[in-house]
DNA sequence: AAGTTAAGTATAAACGCTTTCATTTTGGAT
DNA sequence: ATCCAAAATGAAAGCGTTTATACTTAACTT
């Protein structure tokens, strides 16, 4: 594999016979500083020798680097991504497309456990970055070190160096809840992913309970299912509560993964949904749709969250003066959708 | 936002009391040409500074990025990925790992309709790229250019300059549909993406067709309905066999998100599966495992696929004489799993 | 003691680009 | 013709690295 020499600026100034900095003008939209003929010239030059700039170099001396960092959550134990789950998927989709259209590019990756994500910021000299997820207080210190504008999905991390896009979780908790309980629900379990400190999962289960509580029904701790956002979990939840609970009328899984799960799971005990059981889930990913019976939960617009994820983004980074961009939370707006899945009592 | 100075090799090299050369010889693991002592105060000096390298100068003067493409298909209106489909994410989450696990990161992208990966390569200066999926002629040819290591997921491109990884579609194609000629079918539909040149499909279909006339069975065109991979596209199909082919008994979708479209159309049309039609898919994403009913389909290891796909990329990489290494084709073995979509007739 | 060698270290060029700033050219105005 | 401002151009420094090369020192040989 004999490289060939890179065409570089040099090359194309040379065969337009011009200097260096002209082309670097033309190449940067100053083109005023140009002369219209000479501008002319250059285009013609880059064109035949097919120049393509090397951002590298480019990023060396403007210390930008048209590069954005997304990550993801990985599997508990492999260090894996969780990008099957279509929740992710489709929102990366979306940063991607809206990245590229503004000419930056995506390094996806995810963070080793106790790992920072200082390593790659600063190597790649990142312009920003898109962070899904929640993860240890010290990742979030380390990140603000960077510098470099930052939004958060799904966090409330409670510090306005980040821009965040997100959906009123308590809000969506409450609604599914509630939903249940204007079904004449009394007995409504809740499997959900691990309940921790500023992730959504701990404000849906803030919104259970206010639910809960406003229909004057006593909140029983041995309802809460919680270990982690999987088929695999909710389907056996699923069939703990079948088996286990048959006072139970009603779950709700705060994630339409772990719906699928517990659907399964119901089914598996010889259970029937919505017929024994009713189930609602959250997100509303575009498999829900298509599940049998077809799932009734919380819509979220996970497209749109990603696209402002990344405007938001873009908007900083582009703004001039980023320090004081203020740092707003977009909220994504939530509704019910009704579908199969939940009967009446 | 005031950018605090990079902290750099000559930070660390004045710090150290020694020059920025032995400095990079002990961070490029040439701590031969150092006494023993001084790479001792150099890991000092980079420790308390905190000092992380910046890629962009070392690419530029090692000409190695450490970074990799990995292109995936888009939807054909929009401009967006198709990563919701779990087919391509449980790959590229594969990837991603096992890509991070040996220092490379990676520039996930999409490539706008008629315009050429050479951009991206070269601009970032990619150590090499896979890419899932077939386009047109001119883009691989224009990826040759770059001369860089380059392993194709799923094409049949006949061009040894690059490496392969994927599985005997033929086969596939075959064995799916012998399977339900066993059990006895004689009327099969093929529900499938476009049928394009060197694609996956093409084979598929060729499998199709091979077990069709083995089995002495006329080949029908009117059978094979092919637009697009897709639900949507998998449950018009669906509708259109279960109202107007009464003498179909089977349909063999050739991905399982088309299967499970077709599925859906049937069951809307008052039809059942498997009782009156049979579906068998393929791929076996981790969906159909939970689909209900649970589907019948050709299974091939996806997670398999995508971490060789990058081992096979490293392995070009990091060979010292990369145009050397022959190209292989790897080949991931193929199964059937039997669920509960397909019925003996 | 002089010479040789090896080991350790430093200097400086190079990678491809942007951008400051000095210089040259142009074209009015006088 | 002369002057001046404005426009166009170019030289060169610098971004953070690596690495070839040169240099210095220490350690052996004779």
């Amino acid at each position: 594999m004999i490289l060939k020499r890179r065409t570089t600026i040099k090359d194309v100034a040379r065969h337009a016979g011009v200097s260096t900095a002209a082309v670097s003008y033309v190449l940067n939209g100053k083109e005023n500083r140009v002369s219209p003929e000479t501008v002319e010239k250059i285009r013609e030059a880059i064109r035949e020798l097919n120049y393509i700039p090397d951002f590298s170099a480019r990023s060396l001396v403007k210390n930008a680097s048209k590069l954005v960092g997304v990550i993801i959550p990985q599997t508990e134990d492999s260090k894996q991504l969780i990008l099957e789950n279509p929740f992710y998927s489709e929102m990366v989709s979306n940063i991607e497309s809206k990245l590229r259209e503004h000419g930056y590019h995506l390094i996806l990756s995810g963070v080793d456990k106790g790992k920072s994500y200082l390593d790659i910021s600063v190597q790649r000299n990142l312009d920003g970055a898109i962070i899904m997820g929640i993860y240890p207080e010290q990742f979030y210190a380390e990140l603000k070190e960077v510098k470099i504008p930052i939004v958060l999905i799904d966090s409330y991390i409670n510090d306005t160096y980040f821009s965040k896009v997100g959906i009123d979780d308590e809000q969506g908790g409450y609604l599914a809840t509630r939903y249940l309980i204007d079904r004449g629900h009394r007995n409504i379990a809740l499997v959900t992913g691990s309940i921790r400190k500023d992730g959504v999962v701990e404000k849906r289960f803030l919104g259970y309970k206010r639910a809960l509580q406003e229909a004057g029904i006593f909140y029983n701790p041995d309802y809460v299912f919680e270990h982690s956002v999987s088929y695999a979990y909710g389907y056996e939840a699923g069939k703990a509560i079948a088996a286990g609970h048959p006072e139970i009328t009603a779950v709700f899984a705060t994630a339409d993964m772990v719906a699928f799960g517990v659907i399964q799971g119901i089914k598996e005990s010889g259970k029937d949904v919505p017929e024994d059981l009713s189930v609602i889930g959250f997100d509303d990913i575009f498999l829900s749709r298509m599940f049998v019976p077809p799932l009734t939960t919380v819509r979220q617009d996970i497209a749109l969250k990603g696209r402002k994820a990344a405007e938001l983004l873009l908007e900083i980074i582009e703004s001039d003066e980023p320090d004081v961009v203020d740092r707003k939370m977009e909220e994504i707006p939530l509704s019910i959708v009704e579908r199969q899945t939940v009967r009446s009592l």
